[in-house]
DNA sequence: TCTGGGGTCCTCTTACGA
DNA sequence: TCTGTCGTAAGAGGACCC
């Protein structure tokens, strides 16, 4: 560990939850979830106002809605939340050339290798006039830790949310870690801590008393070695700039638990060419396939083989799949599968042997379904209705105020074709009214609310799906960009003046749609 | 209708060749 | 030739993180 506290953590606030709130105006200060809509979704980001109900990320969607029945439920908006990290990451670059990403909303700074502070007082100035460039740059708050290691860097931005920064003085480690619970330490999770609990230590000072024998034979050699060191503040992991990628995979929860077998290998295939995708655009190629497979009653099995030679052929990572997926019983139900390769390399030494397999099952696959027609899927039935992952928020699982379920008997999402599906929350221009974003949809419906970054909050329409003038649209930057600085104000809809008021203008929804889309909302 | 998705790392067991 | 030992790689599972 180092004298001065140089090393900095940054933690965005709230991250999704705050980028929407940016985003959509009517959104500020009210409670927002952002996660998966579907009925097996979780809890991405809770924004502050929703996590006064008791809302917090990894939560269960539906116990979500349960504790805040009116919050805004939106779907993640990736390509937005990349945006603004890059943003951020620039910034962050701009202190030192040492900066560690862990996610898109958090990153280590070494600022001492940057040259930008080297004592306590130059690290303050830096990690305050970051926060500054950041809310200048994004319109978002973001916590800053600093300290003389990472583990103390990141309990200091933890200590300093929201919106605070927090600098752990050289020399008072282990009085401020003492009495912190051990769930503060890197690396301890629920499993650990009960293990912990059961043996008594339920604080940093009691890790640091125990002492490493102790702990090492608690837990292991590497975990409690490790934890020893971190419970008496000693923490000398070094700021990495550079990760080097170690595995790819995807995987799949559906909605409803499948049982056809024939069904699940056509679901691994399909994870098996998504994973080849991912695979080749990341440059790599690779050698050990692994099957996971979430039964009914949440028990996960994974299986893997090792190839002879690393590989990028969707024909080969496929076949392995299917052999994995030979020795594992699903009878009961599955309710998650994935695909992923390990073992990466940057170059392909093709298996001969398995490629030959996989060209020859292809050919025998084709002369099946040729046999076989489109009857195959049992009682799957209805093709891909069942994947969870395939259309977030679709229509029916949408958010609080559109949420308009299909018990009506109407025609829903199934019929609805891809281009005029709106997920909840993502950004769509009409022809008439400009910019806004989905508040919500089903029954063939879908309810926007005309407003952008830096408007006021603006009005709700609601139109059919199939309304002409209504697109799905590129998102919009939450802070202009310093060539296009002119107030967007003047130019937002949501600001025109308006002779009519909002349950009007709901009544009329749909009237600017072409001929037979405008239809008034129930 | 509790429990996502994409990762990393560690530990234990087993198989296998020298 | 048989047997025991050791190191290594593979395979599986668990824990953790964001």
């Amino acid at each position: 560990m180092r004298a001065a506290p140089t090393i900095l953590h940054l933690d965005m606030d709230a991250f999704f939850a705050a980028a929407e709130q940016a985003a959509k105006p009517s959104l500020r200060g009210k409670p927002v979830v952002v996660g998966g809509l579907g009925p097996r979704g979780v809890v991405s980001t809770a924004s502050y106002e929703a996590r006064r109900f008791g809302v917090h990320s990894a939560m269960p969607m539906a116990q979500a809605r349960r504790l805040a029945p009116n919050a805004a439920y939106l779907v993640p908006r990736f390509a937005v939340y990349r945006e603004v990290s890059d943003r951020v990451m620039a910034l962050l670059r701009a202190l030192s050339p040492l900066v560690e990403p862990l996610s898109l909303d958090e990153a280590f700074v070494d600022l001492e290798a940057g040259g930008s502070a080297h004592d306590t007082a130059s690290a303050l100035a830096a990690g305050e006039r970051l926060r500054e460039d950041i809310r200048a740059a994004t319109g978002l708050a973001g916590s800053v830790g600093l300290a003389g290691s990472k583990m103390l860097a990141k309990i200091g931005s933890e200590q300093a949310k929201p919106d605070g920064l927090v600098l752990i003085a050289p020399g008072t480690e282990r009085e401020l870690l003492g009495p912190m619970t051990v769930r503060t330490l890197p690396g301890v999770g629920p499993a650990t801590g009960e293990h912990l609990r059961r043996a008594g230590m339920t604080t940093v000072a009691h890790l640091a008393e125990a002492g490493e024998d102790e702990l090492v034979r608690l837990l292991g050699k590497a975990h409690g070695a490790s934890l020893y060191r971190m419970a008496r503040g000693y923490d000398d992991r070094p700021v990495v700039s550079e990760r080097e990628t170690k595995s790819v995979s995807v995987e799949d929860t559906f909605d409803v638990d499948l049982h056809d077998r024939v069904r699940v290998r056509a679901e691994v295939d399909r994870l098996a060419d998504r994973c080849v995708e991912r695979l080749r655009a990341a440059g790599h190629s690779g050698r050990t396939v692994v099957l996971k497979v979430r039964r009914y009653d949440f028990s996960t099995l994974t299986r893997s083989e090792t190839l002879r030679g690393p590989t990028d052929d969707p024909g080969v990572v496929r076949e392995a799949a299917g052999r994995l997926l030979e020795s594992v019983d699903t009878t009961g139900g599955v309710r998650l599968l994935g695909v992923g390769v390990t073992g990466l390399a940057d170059y392909t030494q093709e298996d001969l042997f398995a490629q030959a397999a996989a060209a020859g099952r292809e050919a025998a696959g084709r002369e099946a379904a040729g046999k076989a027609g489109d009857g195959r899927d049992g009682e799957g039935g209805r093709g891909g209705d069942e994947r969870a992952g395939a259309v977030p928020g679709e229509p029916g699982t949408g958010s609080g105020a559109g949420d308009a379920g299909s018990a009506a008997g109407e025609p829903v999402a199934a019929e609805v074709p891809e281009d005029r599906r709106f997920p909840a929350g993502h950004d769509v221009r009409h022809a008439e009214f400009g910019p806004g974003w989905v508040q919500g949809s089903g029954l063939r419906r879908v309810t926007v609310r005309f407003e952008e970054p830096g408007s006021a909050p603006g009005w709700v329409r609601t139109f059919w799906v199939d309304d002409p003038d209504l697109v799905l649209s590129e998102p919009l930057p939450l802070v202009p960009s310093a060539t296009a600085t002119a107030p967007v104000q003047s130019s937002c809809p949501a600001s025109r003046p308006k002779s009519r008021s909002v349950s009007r203008s709901e009544r009329d929804a749909g009237r600017s749609g072409g001929p037979g889309s405008g239809r008034a909302r129930p």
